[in-house]
RNA sequence: GGAGGAGUGGCAGAGCUGGUUGAAUGCACCGGUCUUGAAAACCGGCGUACUCGAGAGGGUACCGGGGGUUCGAAUCCCUCCUCCUCCGCCA
């Protein structure tokens, strides 16, 4: 959610930067409505304030005249408290409606993109910020998909998903099941030393994490909702982890806050089907470890960069070919400030495969969860948060396992092998 | 799930027979005096949000959340949430 001071005193650079990410007219104009409703907010307070106060005044005189035995005079300001009384509840309710609306066209506009977002309405238009490699694996004309190796090898079984729960719900099975589970440990180990505190969050939220981060209301129909219990399967650890924080003002001695978490994610996926979801490249549930920091706007962007380099540095590590991309406007999410994603070329297929998004929300999300700080001079600010997969499970063991294979079995990358305690899948 | 108790400032803990209580007191924390330095002692400061004001400073709201009674509520009533104790059930 946008700062309305911010919108306020740079309302042109405001308007200019949502322009990159293609918002509509109608929301063009709620932004000078918003101007206008604080306005009137303002207004409205002060005059209930001084409503308020007067009855407050009088309230205790009315104490005292009780008290020095003065009743009638006090039944005398009674009813003159009483008319106060009834504007005031105007003042109230006119305030809950401008303030309804206000919240109501501050949720519909997404954040600003950074200067740097490049301007683009598709994502063709991302800008291919960084290519891992000069040329990508070819494979033997031999090579087969991700989802016939694992027929091959008994890796994962996605008809068994659909007996047991429905489509996009892998079983994984054997060697599969103990590569996940060393890709799991690999990527929490990476993670610890690079300074991450482990969290282990839990995987159902409630209403207002939801909207801390901003999954509520924008993208509702994404979430699993339990509705007997009022929450939320978490589509990302980003949810649970970054709303640890929610309501709090963090002394600044104690920033940055960097947390790691593995954990399941569960998205809907609603509406999308067909060929290019076969597989692992689109499924339900799938495993991702989440790196979140809570930065002093000063030193977010800097800190961007250090996620980014952890990212790239677990990719190589992997040995897989990959490419940064810096999202254009048009491809970003609704409350990224700019992000860029991950995405490694899973050979067989001859597809890129996005494997992580690394995103600095600045104040986006703070705001919304009133996320503050503490700085030298003992002031309160808004603080800045981030978030990055490092990295999402299902799609790194697609890739590993089509640019991978031979003749005698899928090889397991040499980081991984003290952690799967075998070479290869045979 | 059933019965009972409780939720107050960073923490502990008064107030809860309604009226200078945004809230005693202690601890913690910050500044100062003293000291070679430290400790102790003493003095002062010490919530958040909104709002008016150039500033000094003022106003309003908040004692788990929401609603109600009243001229006036941390204090009374309703409701929801959470925690504790006992019983039941269970990994």
């Amino acid at each position: 959610m946008l700062e309305v001071n911010n919108i306020r005193q740079n309302i042109d650079q405001v308007k200019k930067a949502l322009a990159k990410k293609y918002i509509t007219n109608e929301q063009m104009d709620m932004i000078d409505d918003i101007v206008r409703l604080d306005d009137e907010r303002k207004s409205t307070q002060t005059e209930q304030d001084r409503t308020l106060a007067t009855i407050n005044q009088l309230s205790k005189e009315i104490g005292d005249m009780y008290k020095s035995g003065r009743a009638d005079e006090a039944e005398k300001l009674k009813s003159r408290v009483a008319m106060l009384k009834a504007g005031a509840a105007e003042f109230e309710e006119k305030q809950r409606n401008i303030k309804a609306k206000l919240e109501d066209y501050l949720l519909q506009i997404p954040n600003t993109p950074s200067d740097i977002v490049p301007v683009g309405k598709t994502p063709e238009d991302n800008l291919v910020f960084k290519l891992g490699q000069e040329s990508l694996p070819e494979l033997p004309a031999t090579a087969i998909p991700h989802w016939e190796l694992a027929e091959k090898y008994d890796l994962f079984n996605l008809n068994l998903g659909v007996k047991i729960t429905g489509a996009g719900f892998p079983v994984y099975t054997g060697y599969g099941a103990k590569l996940q589970r060393a890709l799991i440990n690999f990527f929490l180990d990476e993670a610890s030393a690079a300074g991450y505190t482990e969290v282990i969050p839990p995987l159902l939220v409630n209403e207002d994490s939801g909207r801390g981060t901003g999954n509520l209301p924008d993208k509702e129909g994404q979430m699993y909702y339990v509705e007997k219990d009022d929450l939320y399967l978490i589509p990302t650890a980003e949810v649970p982890v970054t709303n640890l924080y929610r309501d709090e003002i963090i002394d600044y001695k104690n920033l940055p806050i960097k947390n790691c978490a593995y954990t399941p994610c569960f998205r809907r996926e609603a509406g999308s089907y067909g060929a290019h979801v076969r597989g692992l490249n689109r499924v339900h549930q799938f495993d991702k470890i989440e790196i979140v920091q809570v930065q002093t706007p000063d030193k977010s962007y800097q800190t961007l960069d250090e996620m980014l380099s952890h990212v790239e540095g677990l990719l190589i590590k992997l040995e897989l070919p990959y490419r940064i991309l810096r999202l254009c406007g048009g491809d970003m999410s609704f409350s990224s400030a700019l992000t860029y994603d991950f995405e490694v070329y899973s050979a067989a297929q001859k597809k890129w495969l996005e494997v992580s998004s690394v995103t600095n929300f600045e104040t986006f999300q703070s705001n919304r969860m009133k996320l503050r700080y503490r700085d030298e001079e003992g002031k309160i600010n808004l603080a800045h948060t981030l978030n990055g997969s490092a990295l999402a499970l299902a799609r790194i063991v697609a890739a590993l396992l089509e640019n991978n294979q031979t003749e005698d079995g899928i090889v397991i990358p040499e980081v991984l092998r003290p952690y799967t305690r075998f070479d290869k899948i045979v």
